[in-house]
Formats: structure tokens, C-alpha cells, sequence
DNA sequence: GTCTATAGAACGATAGAC
DNA sequence: GTCTATCGTTCTATAGAC
């Protein structure tokens, strides 16, 4: 079945060489991916990349887009409404990274992350902006707001907020490293409820 | 100045190879290290390398023996000694920990470490059971001893490792990263010690 | 938009003179 | 043990025919 639509053009080569692109750069790094790799995978030549791409480089940008493209939905009313009634704002944050964590798309773009983490310095202050602060900063409203509301103890909620975020960072490497090398991670899964239990208990009023 | 040492033989260009190499692999990891450049940076020619080294894969190997070679200095006695004294326990398990984050040499091999964790699977066990897995062996028999003591409440000493050990390994990853790109790290120096004392909190009886 | 053909550079590694 | 010279491979990228 084709579809009707008039702008038929072709059968959407650039969405291909993406994909390969994706697929490979995330697994053999910028370097290991050749132009010639990934034209093979796509099952095109080399030459024909470059009339979708003005080089590599443009492929991995375009690439690299998706890594910080699924930011978490929590806007500022739900943060307020579930900070409120305490532990359901780290339950419903851990919840999120979890899926994060064990989805596919997002499971290949972390070790894109994690591979190119120390080679492209754009790279690092993103990770810095938007996989550190911006999650530090959705769990420090969290924290305050359940402060005010003498849910938990005083404590600076920028702390509360790395000691929570680091070990849901921690367990979403070694995920990626035991699935990486096809290895279960199953055991890690409910290793995230007993982070917020764990980390509920230990700050609440 | 030369050494009256009858072993004269040459200026040590293995050596010299190797620190160049560690710098270089460090910094570009082991593709982006080339033989040219590890030859250009000691001063000799590409060829003069193999009288030392069979191939770059040797030179690689002989780098990364370094990665997982600054055991903590915790033998068992001092595991028990210092857990029934309880929080000494983990201040020196983390004075530790956060010495070699700021060791200059350290530093370079964890950063080697990151860069090539996803590119190595040899590298990816040993980051399992020498970094991970040894390190929560330690903690959990020092939990394991103060909740014998009853100095701290019951929980899995595995999963209290977990959660002590992630935030360590977090805080050393973004000195790393703050660091190659020569900013200041030192706003999380403070941290090692905030750590320690938030986490005693929570487990303290 | 795809192909063949090829350029030009960088790569790891070796042979042989000194 | 170092050098020069060179090999064969792989890389990114371009030119031009179809």
C-alpha cells in the first residue's frame, strides 16, 4: 500500500542513514563508525551519503539531536502537586528515569552519551546542563516544596537532590553495561523502588 | 650527572613511551591515540616504538594495567576495627575514594577507564568487579559489622553499599569531567564530607 | 539520487641501512 | 636502538556518468 500523499519523493534514505547512524555510532563511537560502515548498513555507497549529508560530522549532529530530547514530564504545576504529598514526587521521578533507562531509543543514546562523553566537549556541558542540573534542579523543588510542608527533615535540598540523582545515575550505567554485553539486568530493576524506599525513609519527618 | 649504574643501556624510552602513551590515550582515547603521535611525543620515529612494544595493542595493554591497580588500603582487620567504631568507617572508606579522584595519575587512568568502558569489554568486567563489585564486598562487611554492633538500623548491607558507593562514583565522574575541561572542581570537594555525614544520619541507629 | 572511480590523507606496521 | 623509506589498508570526500 503506497500513500496518497504527492510528495512521494523516495523511500526516505536520510531516515535510513539515521538510523544506521544512530545503531552504529552507538556502538563503535564517532571514529568506529565509518562513512563506509554505516553506507552498508544503510546498503547504499559512501558517495550517495553525502547527497542527504554535507559530511559525518552533520550525520552525528543530526544523530546526537535525540540525546537530549526526552526530557522528563513533569512540569512545574505537577512538581508543586506531587511534592506535596512527599514520597509520590521521587516515586513518580524514579519511575520516569526507569523507563528512560530500559527503553531502546534512549538506551542507545545514553551509551552514544557515555561513549562520546569525553571526546566532544559539547557533549559534556550538555550532559552537565540537562542530565545534571536540570534533574537536580526538577528534584530541589520537590525538596523544598515537602519542606515547607514539613513532609521531611531540614536539609539543604540541592544535597538531598545529588544523593538522590547520583544513585539513579549509577544504576543506569550499569544497566546500559550489562545490556550492552547482553547480560540480564534484571536484577537492577527493583533496585530502583528500594532507592526511593531507602531514600524516603531516610529523609522523612 | 650520569648514574655509575653498569646497566646503562639507553635513556629509558620505554618508560618515556609509556607515560606518553598514558597521557595521549587519556586524552583521545585508544583510537585517537595513533602511533605517530605517541612516537611524536616522545621524539623518536614510529618504527623506533616496535624495538619496545610488539604493537599498539601491547603498548594499550601495558597502559591499562595501571587502571585497576590502587587497591584500597583496607585489609580485613581494618574493615572490623574500623566498623565497630562505625562512622570512621566510611570517612576513611570516602578520604580514600576521594584521594584517587584527585590524584593526578589516577585521574588520567579513570578517565581512560570512561572513555574506552564501552568500547572494551575487557575493561567493562574488570570496571564490574574492580570498581563495582570489590568496592560494595568492602562496604558491606563494614555494614554488616555495625549492624552486629547495632551502631547502625537493620538493612541489606548490599544495598546499603549500593547506595553509599553510587553517590561516590558520581561525584568522581563529574570531577573528571569538570576537570579536563580545567575548570574548578572544588566546590565538590566539600561534597565527599556531606556525604558521608548525610548518609550516617540515615543509617545511624 | 545512485553509481564507479579516484583523490589525498592518516593509519599500523615492516625492511634494511647505520 | 634509531633512522629513512615504503607498503598495504582504511579513511573522508569529490567528480562525473547514468
Amino acid at each position: 500500500m503506497s500513500t496518497t500523499s504527492i510528495f512521494v519523493k523516495n523511500t526516505g534514505t536520510k531516515e535510513k542513514i539515521l538510523k544506521a547512524s544512530t545503531a552504529l555510532f552507538s556502538e563503535l563511537g564517532y571514529k568506529g563508525a565509518s562513512v563506509r560502515k554505516i553506507a552498508a548498513q544503510v546498503g547504499i555507497r559512501e558517495s550517495a551519503l553525502y547527497n542527504h549529508f554535507k559530511n559525518k560530522e552533520e550525520i552525528f549532529l543530526e544523530v546526537a539531536k535525540g540525546i537530549f530530547s526526552s526530557p522528563f514530564s513533569i512540569d512545574s504545576s505537577q512538581i508543586k502537586e506531587l511534592a506535596e504529598r512527599g514520597k509520590p514526587f521521587i516515586q513518580k521521578f524514579t519511575m520516569q528515569y526507569k523507563m528512560l533507562t530500559f527503553d531502546k531509543n534512549n538506551e542507545k543514546m545514553f551509551r552514544l552519551l557515555m561513549i562520546e562523553l569525553l571526546q566532544n566537549k559539547e557533549l559534556r556541558e550538555q550532559f552537565m546542563s540537562e542530565f545534571h542540573e536540570k534533574n537536580i534542579k526538577v528534584l530541589s523543588e520537590g525538596f523544598f516544596i515537602m519542606m515547607q510542608n514539613s513532609l521531611i527533615r531540614s536539609h539543604d535540598p540541592m544535597m538531598l537532590s545529588y544523593e538522590f540523582l547520583s544513585t539513579l545515575f549509577y544504576m543506569r550505567l550499569q544497566v546500559t553495561l550489562l545490556r550492552f554485553d547482553s547480560l540480564s539486568a534484571d536484577s537492577l530493576s527493583t533496585q530502583f523502588e528500594k532507592h526511593v524506599d531507602f531514600f524516603w525513609e531516610s529523609i522523612k519527618m
